[in-house]
DNA sequence: GCCAACGTTGGC
DNA sequence: GCCAACGTTGGC
């Protein structure tokens, strides 16, 4: 299958592209998705190899900031049967997981931020999930075209 | 901190 | 299976 295209949603106190840069082997389980469609995206679609544009939401300049692999394809999120956790889901366990989690990798962090603003500014990028109205979803699929032209403006 | 949009829950 | 109430997301 032809590589895939993402965009993720991190916010960066919780997680941000530094964090994943110091991570070991620069890779990071993306856990604590507590969302069908976004853990559908992970359980059945993403695929090694996809590209991912790492977001930053909820932050003072949302946008994308870099771009992430996809090293590990779907697999259960242990956090979900993890008492300790902030992701805790008593109706998942390893027997039967509700929710699944992929890795990535770090690959480039932008010299500069595309943020949210100049996507939006810019009427090439209309049809990006991420600018359309209400668009909460964590993990959005991206066209080829708008990812290769978010990685030229960066 | 506000609030619109949207997802999930739970009573019926 | 409907839908009101509630919780969460995320830009501003």
């Amino acid at each position: 299958m032809a590589i895939q295209y993402w965009l993720m949603k991190s916010e960066p106190e919780t997680f941000s592209i530094e964090h994943l840069e110091r991570s070991p082997k620069k890779t990071t389980g993306w856990d604590g998705v507590r969302n069908y469609q976004a853990r559908n995206f992970m359980r059945d679609a993403m695929k090694v190899g996809d590209q991912v544009l790492f977001y930053h939401s909820s932050c003072k300049v949302p946008g994308v900031v870099g771009i992430a692999e996809v090293v590990k394809e779907g697999y259960p999120d242990d956090t979900a049967w993890d008492k300790k956790s902030d992701y805790y889901d008593p109706k998942s366990s390893p027997e039967n997981p509700r929710w699944y989690r992929v890795d990535i990798q770090l690959k480039e962090i932008f010299p500069e931020i595309v943020t949210l603003t100049e996507i939006k500014e810019d009427p090439k990028l209309q049809e990006m999930k991420v600018v359309q109205k209400g668009q909460r979803l964590s993990i959005q699929p991206v066209t080829r075209k708008d990812f290769e032209y978010i990685c030229k403006r960066a």
